[in-house]
DNA sequence: TTCATTTTTTATCATTTGTAAAAAAAAATC
DNA sequence: GATTTTTTTTTACAAATGATAAAAAATGAA
């Protein structure tokens, strides 16, 4: 996914604030397994994800919980550190080789400063991440874990395929267990041979 | 609590811009048990509490969940008409008498267009919801109820004084049943006499 | 106060989810 | 293709939570 697609689809930017903000993304790739954000660091990052597939997780007594999956046009941020410039409180690994988009927070910060239109993008780029986080937070409340897992079969199937199973059972809050338990209880599992 | 105090809090503004944005906001007083705004609808207003406390809920086949609780110095909004001018899914009530400040929406969206110090006090606003959405989706995946329970007698003591337990049990994502389990098997509950 | 209403707690039983261990299946490596 | 490792499913039992109903406590109104 081409960045200009990327920065334009959170926010129809005027060419020219859209020219100054290009001027500081660089990009990179790196490899599956890459811990690309580190819990406890003040991350200077921010990245867009061109190609691939991440999670952020952190760490809960001596098991990781996965709390985000990032896919293709995606950003890739460490919440603390983008908003606060504060530590994170999350690891973010590379699921599969990954192409990114790299831009400094700095940079970014200071054409907010400099660019209204950068300013309202960046407004924007919030409140996108707000109405998804929030979406997830009400889907947890009022949805059941089976329920959970069929919203996120619906709306994400590429995610099933790309994604262990640990790993979405942790982002849906059970154990791999329940979530083999829900899978094998619907009517269609995936995994379910038609015999015949 | 003033509402220079509130605007300025979410982000610093110069003096002509916060100038800019109070000219535009009035004040209300509205009773308790006022639905403030409702589901379904465009909202066209944001309000900012002076003083009192509200919830916001939402239907779940039969029943309501309380997902959202606001006091002195927050902003009430409808997630979906604030962003994407779109109907939104909550019914905000007042729990006491509140003393409100109203902004249109229409107004503010037209002082992010026009200033950059808005703007930006925009994005901050929005910065700080997601900040604090992630911080309860995160803690609702970590922790269990019990946990959540006594993270909010912890954060927010007052909360408890001001709500009754059914609100809160369903904030919390549980039954009212399994709220009051919870308190009696905690060693301190609130509600245990010292005999002595 | 007294009565009526609302809120909270308690009790019982069913369901869901967690833990731990093992089996099965799939994927990776040689 | 065979072996090793990882991932997923299954099983058995324990713990937590939900649903329902009833009792107790708190609140509000006359």
């Amino acid at each position: 996914m081409e960045i200009t697609e990327i920065l334009n689809q959170i926010y129809a930017l005027p060419a020219a604030s859209c020219r100054k903000l290009q001027e500081k993304i660089t990009e990179a790739s790196f490899p599956k397994g890459k811990i690309l954000l580190r819990a406890r660091r003040v991350e200077k990052t921010v990245y867009f994800i061109r190609k691939g597939i991440v999670r952020a997780y952190a760490h809960q007594n001596d098991h990781e919980i996965t709390f985000w999956f990032g896919q293709e046009g995606e950003a890739v941020i460490s919440m603390n550190s983008y908003i606060q410039n504060k530590a994170g409180y999350e690891d973010i690994e590379l699921l599969e080789n990954c192409d990114l988009y790299c831009l400094r927070s700095e940079d970014l910060h200071r054409l907010y400063a400099e660019d209204i239109h950068i300013a309202n993008w960046g407004r924007k780029f919030a409140e996108r991440e707000l109405l998804r986080t929030e979406a997830r937070l009400i889907s947890r409340q009022f949805s059941t874990a089976s329920e959970r897992y069929q919203e996120l079969l619906r709306d994400h199937p590429d995610l099933l395929q790309r994604v262990q199973l640990g790993h979405i059972a942790s982002y849906l809050g059970i154990t791999q267990v329940s979530l083999s338990r829900i899978r094998s209880a619907l009517p269609s599992s995936p995994h379910q041979e038609i015999t015949g």
